[in-house]
Order: structure tokens, then C-alpha cells, then sequence
DNA sequence: TTGCTATTTCGCCATTCAGCTAATTAGCCG
DNA sequence: CGGCTAATTAGCTGAATGGCGAAATAGCAA
């Protein structure tokens, strides 16, 4: 699977979505992350795999626990692409009415001729 | 499930994206779009299905052909998200930078007040 | 060592998904 | 009508996903 995909099949879950918002709000352990889900831990854990997958977090150690942290990397990635793919889309849009605008105007003062 | 969670799932496979970047470039039928890849039609019509789910594609009539078209509105709202998100994250990211910048440079010139 | 806490790994189940073939529907044309 | 093309629906598979509880691992503390 290519890197884009996996961002977004990360980003596609609410859960994870509200991981990596609390955890813009700075470092969290596990625990910290599953407390406000009604989530089993092992559940979170695993969502928290995903996210490893994509890049978009980070886990250090510190005694027992493992302090997550966000990385916005892939982030920007999949940012770019939907921007991108917007824009282009939409300059394109822009010219296709500009010919549509540009023929209503033909035939609003001629009809037939072309 | 959430409109958001149901465009990045949709935007989460190459095949797609790649259906979507064709119908960029203007309206193409479900045989026209299946051609590219080497996937039967019922594959690529099951991917229309979850693009149109999204709101990302819609389709219209035309004899016995079902021309599609892109629709860039989801495609906006995934796009703030993720600019947003990331926005403000590297504010937050900025700030820390400063204030460890300010902390390393007290720890320099003095030590240990605080 | 024993025990306590934080987290992961392991199975399990139900659901979803991407692909296929075969059959069905929809619309044209002779 | 009958035949042709376009597309969808139905039904199947194997793989992935999201949830769980139970067991294993990692590290501190007594």
C-alpha cells in the first residue's frame, strides 16, 4: 500500500481523528488517550498502531509508560494532494465556464456561425 | 458514520484516487473509467458507489450510459480539516519551540531561578 | 522476590471491503 | 419482438478492521 492511502485509511476513523487532536494538545500516554473513549485499552493500543503505520505518531518510553506524540509529516502530505487536487480541479472548473460563458455569447449574438 | 470519516475513507485507495484525477480532466463514463485499470466493471462500478457515497461523484443519464462527474465539495471540507489540523498544530509546535528556546537561554545566563 | 501499574500481544467474533463471475436490468436499434 | 451494449445487482471469497477479554511483558517499588 502506498503512503497516501495509508494516511487517509488512518485519518477515515473519528477515534483516531480525536487521538490526534488531544494529542496536538501536547504528549499523552495510553491510558490518558483511552480515558475519554469508552474504549478498552488494547482497543486503543491498536488504533494507536495504525496511526505508527501512517507516521502520524510517535511513542517514546518513560518508565513504564509510552508517551505518544503527534508528527505532522504525513499530515502535510495528504494536505497537499487534496489542495492540490482542489485547485487544479477548480482552475479547470473556471475555464470550462469561461467557454460555456464564452459560446453563450456566440450564439446569443450570431446562432449558427462555427 | 461521519461525512469527514466517509471522504477520507474514499480518498484512502489508489484505484480511486486515480478515478477521481480522470474525471478531473472532464465526464467519462463507467466502461471509459474501468478501461485504465485492469479491473471488471463490476469492481469499478462497486467504487463509484463508495465515491458517490462520499459525495464526491455523481451521476447522471445519458441512453444506456451513466456519464460521471466529479464533485469537489467534500473534497474542500477534507482539505480544511486537514490544513486546519495541521495549522494549528505547528503554531502550538512553534510556540513550545520558543519557550524551550527562552528556557535554554535562562538555564545559560543564570541557572536556577524561576 | 513479590506485587503493582501500564501497555501490548493473542485469540476470538462480527463487519467491511476489494476483487471476481454470473445473472439481471436498462436502453438502443433492426 | 429479438439482439446488442452498458451498467448494476447478487453472491462468493479472502483479507483487513474494530471491538472485546485474557494473558503476557516491562518497569518501578516495597
Amino acid at each position: 500500500m502506498d503512503h497516501l492511502s495509508i494516511t487517509f485509511a488512518a485519518l477515515a476513523d473519528p477515534t483516531r481523528r480525536a487521538i490526534l487532536a488531544r494529542l496536538a494538545l501536547g504528549e499523552a500516554t495510553v491510558g490518558e488517550l483511552a480515558e475519554p473513549f469508552e474504549l478498552r485499552l488494547p482497543t486503543v493500543s491498536k488504533h494507536l498502531k495504525v496511526l505508527q503505520r501512517a507516521g502520524l505518531v510517535s511513542q517514546s518510553r518513560k518508565a513504564q509508560w509510552r508517551p505518544c506524540q503527534l508528527e505532522a509529516a504525513p499530515l502535510k502530505d495528504a494536505a497537499e494532494w487534496t489542495e492540490l487536487f482542489r485547485r487544479n480541479w477548480e482552475e479547470r472548473f473556471a475555464r470550462l465556464d469561461a467557454r460555456l460563458e464564452q459560446t453563450k455569447k456566440e450564439a446569443r449574438r450570431g446562432g449558427d456561425e462555427r
